[in-house]
RNA sequence: GCCGGGGUAGCUCAGUCGGUAGAGCGACGCACUCGUAAUGCGUAGGUCACGGGUUCGAUUCCCGUCUCCGGCUCCA
């Protein structure tokens, strides 16, 4: 009885029923065999060897695709294992599922991993490729699996957990076998270990089982798997890269902030040319929320503990705030993590009219959060900063429209800063834990929905992931090197208008509580600085650069005329620098552009005489001759700010 | 907070099997006055993170604390 197979590109063939994945590609082609670690069938990936008794469609996925790549991880994680349990008699496992970039496994031993293991796993792994063992599949009931796993708790846990959360279809449980190593798997995997071409391991680290900080911590191993040396190596190549542009060191680089030990985890503090980088974001962000009818606030760093009380933050998120402080023998104050209580109580400071709604409050708040020890890192994750808050007043029907605006704001904010892909997370209601009625809650999430759309921005839609108390848009950019980062947040609050007793007076003169939504754009501007400077490697845009032009007189007896150059370029409010060092021209040149300076202009006997300067902007061939007018003319297009 | 690895000059690091340390870059000085990614010579600079213990003697070994890095967990 033939089969009848048809191909992604709509093609059919027949074929001999029981016939395989790898015996389909060879029909194909020699390279597409030697390429093929799997296939797919009907649109589920099933191993190379595996009989076809039907009529489908088949795909064969190749090591070079991204599912290929999945496969070779997933096998390579099981060769780790297979060489942990060879080397460390005793060792328990747990789980190895592969990710992106590559693959881990989990493990109980008894001492955790030394950088020494890890050589020693990766020269056992390496002969048990060279061995080529056949990794084989096998169906086994759950009591013949729960045989084989006797003595691995784990893998025990997880075949008992099959049969809880996957109903009927845990009465049967699929395991993989090359040589005498079993393991649990859905799989597919590649046909043998020697199609692992290119695997590396990275680190080890300890992780909890399941997630769970309660339950015992696993040794978990980290590697890398590839279809070929090359592309292992580009890999390695693209971790280098992305070191390089780590906002902790350029930020020491590029003098623009540190972290002094002196002042404690999490704490930065910023140096001239960040403090201006800083203060250049900082004056766009309040000049832009002018702009859209916010008013600017101003609040301490502390309230007492009473406030925090009131707005829920001591009962939810005690944990995440600094300790109070006993101050007049009997209160006590907090520093604040969040801004919010203080804008409600600038709105509940008198009366207010729907005249006056929505009333936006706007400032850039710096907050306290106690963040656990292990989870510092650098501006990224800081334990003091600062956010572009606000925190807007409606009318229950001004949602959907403050919603639209408001994206519409933070999408023009983000391109200004040089974000072109967006993505958002809609988070909405959890069925179990929400307040506010089902009916306000699907206005606001039909709100936020609408303003996506408007905006034309892709989404996935979170569901259930929404706070208790409103639900939220987040926005995502992709950096320069393809990383995802969350920046915006626009959440709706029903909780926060009750807890204070909001009110406003409508039109009928009846009283009616506000909604209110809070929204940072940027986040906040620390962690925003650290990813322009990584989404940017540190050669910040002209308007953003702190030094936009060093100005290298040739030699000393130029620096008067380079000064005279510096006093046009600074009359229109450029930032320059001359360098009058003691050094070659080759040198102060190396040094401008180690800084990532836009523009660097040269000056010497040629241009004294004709009122000229050598220009060398950044990533171009250096202009001999220029006009010192062409050259401010220049440097005003290249450093103009956004708006 | 948990697991592992670190903390030596301003920076990047070497070193001391226990006898108080070195390089490159940077800084400073002198010479050079130079046309596009490192001019030469010289000088200064260290409580070897901090506190305790062991020892005749600790930067080195042990314990604790702070802090950094990689993960886990967390992220209102």
């Amino acid at each position: 009885m033939p089969v009848t197979i048809t191909f992604p590109d709509g093609s059919a063939r027949q074929y001999e029923a029981g016939t395989t994945g790898a015996e389909i590609a060879a029909s194909i082609g020699p390279r597409l065999a030697k390429a093929a670690v799997a296939a797919r069938f009907d649109g589920a990936a099933i191993d190379l060897h595996a009989p076809i008794t039907q009529d489908g469609a088949v795909e064969v996925i190749t090591a070079a695709s991204e599912d290929g790549r999945h496969i070779l991880r997933h096998s390579a994680a099981h060769v780790m294992a297979q060489a942990v349990l060879d080397l460390y008699p005793g060792a328990k496992f747990a789980i190895g599922p592969p990710i992106t970039d590559g693959f881990y496994y989990d493990f109980e031993v008894a001492a955790p991993f030394t950088p020494d293991d890890l050589v020693r796993i990766e020269k056992r792994m390496a002969e048990i490729i060279a061995e080529d063992q056949p990794f084989e599949r096998d169906e086994l009931s759950v009591a013949e699996a729960l045989e084989v796993f006797a003595d691995q708790p784990f893998k025990t846990e997880i075949i008992e957990s099959v049969d809880e959360d996957e109903g009927a279809g845990g009465s049967e449980v699929s395991v993989y076998r090359n040589f005498a190593f079993v393991d649990l798997c859905r799989g597919p995997h590649v046909p043998s270990t020697k199609r692992l071409k290119a695997v590396k391991l990275m680190r080890s680290a300890g992780a909890y089982w399941r997630g769970d900080e309660n339950r015992p911590q696993l040794q978990r191993i980290y590697g890398t798997a590839w279809e070929s040396k090359s592309e292992l190596d580009a890999y390695l190549e693209r971790l280098e890269e992305a070191e390089k542009r780590d906002h902790r060191k350029l930020g020491q680089d590029l003098e623009l902030y540190s972290f002094p030990q002196e002042l404690g985890s999490g704490l930065a503090v910023w140096h001239p040319k960040g403090g201006l980088l800083r203060t250049i974001i900082e004056d766009y962000s309040r000049r832009t929320h002018l702009e859209h009818d916010y008013q600017i606030v101003s609040t301490p760093h502390l309230a007492k503990a009473d406030l925090w009380q009131t707005s829920g933050h001591l009962d939810f998120y005690a944990e995440g705030m600094y300790p109070g402080m006993v101050l007049d023998e009997s209160t006590e104050y907090r520093m604040k993590p969040m801004n919010c209580p203080f804008h409600i109580l600038i709105y509940g400071n008198r009366g207010r009219s729907y005249r006056e709604l929505p009333l936006r409050l706007f400032e850039l708040g710096t907050v306290y959060r106690y963040e656990r020890s292990g989870v510092i890192h650098g501006l990224m994750r800081a334990r003091g900063f600062t956010q572009d808050d606000s925190h807007i007043f409606c009318e229950e029907n001004d949602i959907a429209g403050e919603l639209q605006n408001l994206l519409d704001f933070t999408l023009m904010v983000l391109r200004d800063f040089g974000f072109t892909e967006f993505e958002a997370d809609l988070s909405t209601k959890d069925p179990e834990k929400y307040i506010g009625s089902d009916e306000l809650w699907d206005k606001a999430e039909e709100a936020l929905r609408l303003a996506l759309e408007a905006a034309d921005l892709p989404y996935n839609l979170a569901e259930g992931e929404g706070a208790f108390y409103g639900p939220k848009i987040d926005v995502h950019i992709r950096d320069a090197i393809g990383r995802r980062w969350q920046l915006s947040t626009l959440q709706v609050d029903f909780a926060q208008p009750e807890n204070f007793d909001l009110l406003y007076a409508t039109d009928h003169n009846t009283r009616e509580r506000p909604v209110m939504i809070h929204r940072a754009l940027m986040g906040s501007i620390e962690r925003f600085v650290g990813i322009l400077i990584e989404h940017y490697a540190g050669a910040l845009p002209g308007w953003l650069a702190p030094v936009q032009a060093t100005i290298v007189p040739v030699a000393d007896r130029h620096i008067e005329y380079a000064e005279q150059v510096a006093t046009r370029l600074e009359s229109q409010s450029l930032r320059v620098e001359v360098d009058g060092s003691d050094e070659t021209v080759g040198e102060k040149i190396r040094r401008a552009i180690t800084q990532k300076h836009p523009a660097i202009l040269v000056v010497g006997d040629s241009d004294v005489a004709a009122g000229t300067a050598g220009l060398r902007l950044r990533g171009e061939d250096e202009k001999r001759g220029v006009s010192v007018d062409d050259v401010v003319g220049k440097l005003v297009e290249v450093c103009r700010a956004p708006r």
